[in-house]
DNA sequence: AAGCCGATCAACCGCAATGTT
DNA sequence: CAACATTGCGGTTGATCGGCT
């Protein structure tokens, strides 16, 4: 089947729309209805396809749209039916009154995206990524903290222990002079020696590359190398790297119930009655 | 002052779904 | 029921603006 053209592209104006557009539009529209938009341009004198009228007036005419910033309570809603709707941008504009789906999806990818994608949350599933987090800069400002010991205290309360463990192990990789408390830098840039694994591992890295059971014993002598053992139980044997690392960027939206199971694994969000915020302000 | 760059958002495009003849 | 018309939707583009050098 043939697909006929939206419009006659011939004297057809295209691009933003002028004043005296939008009032013919506007006055057009409250006199006679939208009625037939493919025909609606001619009868209101606007040299403009009828495709182009109907987003003008949606998106942006409109009586009954709300202008100006999103609040937090449209922001979080907006997070929520997207974790369970995924990219269907009207039937989230149709639960946020005011708001267009073109005004959403603008929103969502400029602003909440990026801030999930910095709070370590796929975007996508809405479960959590620690490959998407900004671990280098969390961590480096841990451990320059002086009471690094405290802080490391409300970090293991915060996030899921796990998390935390893999993150301080990986720190040393990703800045080549941190500043630790003490004599943790020397003990931090030491390879694992003790490991007599036969697994081949890359000239650079002091973290094992194989994270199956067998190479958590030295992990763990590395959480105690850098002061976390007492802060951090060993890691268990139900540890498992892969599932923490392996959702694919761009993969099929799960569905609530499984991304709701996910971030309550890996992640706790929930606030500890007696964190101190000031801890953390660095 | 000028140029560059990233962020923002209005508008466009193409496809799919739905309605009409 | 097929053919065509219309509408709706989501991805993408590009103009504009503000901050920075």
């Amino acid at each position: 089947m043939g697909r006929s053209p939206c419009c006659d592209k011939n004297g057809v104006k295209k691009g933003p729309w002028t004043a005296e557009e939008d009032q013919k539009l506007i006055d057009y529209i409250r006199f006679h209805g939208p009625g037939n938009w493919r025909t609606l341009p001619k009868n209101a004198g606007l040299h403009r396809c009828g495709k182009s009228c109907r987003l003008r007036w949606t998106n942006y005419l409109r009586p009954d749209i709300k202008r100006g910033r999103f609040s937090f309570e449209e922001e979080e809603t907006i997070i929520q039916l997207h974790s369970v709707m995924g990219n269907k941008w009207s039937a989230i504009a149709a639960r946020l009154p005011g708001r267009t789906d073109n005004e959403i999806k603008n929103h969502w990818n400029t602003h909440i995206r990026k801030r999930l994608v910095r709070s370590g949350i796929d975007p996508v599933t809405h479960s959590p990524r620690l490959d998407l987090l900004d671990l280098s800069s969390l961590l480096s400002a841990l451990f320059n903290q002086p009471n690094f010991s405290a802080v490391a205290t409300h970090a293991s309360s915060l996030l899921n222990p796990d998390v935390l463990r893999l993150a301080s192990l990986l720190l040393p990789l990703q800045n080549p002079n941190p500043v630790y408390p003490s004599n943790l830098d020397q003990n931090l840039q030491t390879p694992n020696t003790s490991s007599e694994s036969s697994q081949p591992q890359a000239e650079t890295s002091t973290v094992p590359t194989n994270y199956e059971t067998s190479s958590l014993e030295p992990m763990n002598a590395r959480l105690d190398d850098v002061g976390l053992a007492d802060v951090l139980p060993p890691l268990s044997e139900s540890f498992d790297l892969d599932s923490l690392m392996s959702t694919p960027m761009s993969s099929p939206r799960q569905n609530s119930i499984e991304a709701e199971t996910n971030s309550s694994t890996f992640f706790d969000f929930g606030i500890p009655e007696d964190f101190i915020l000031d801890d953390f302000m660095f």
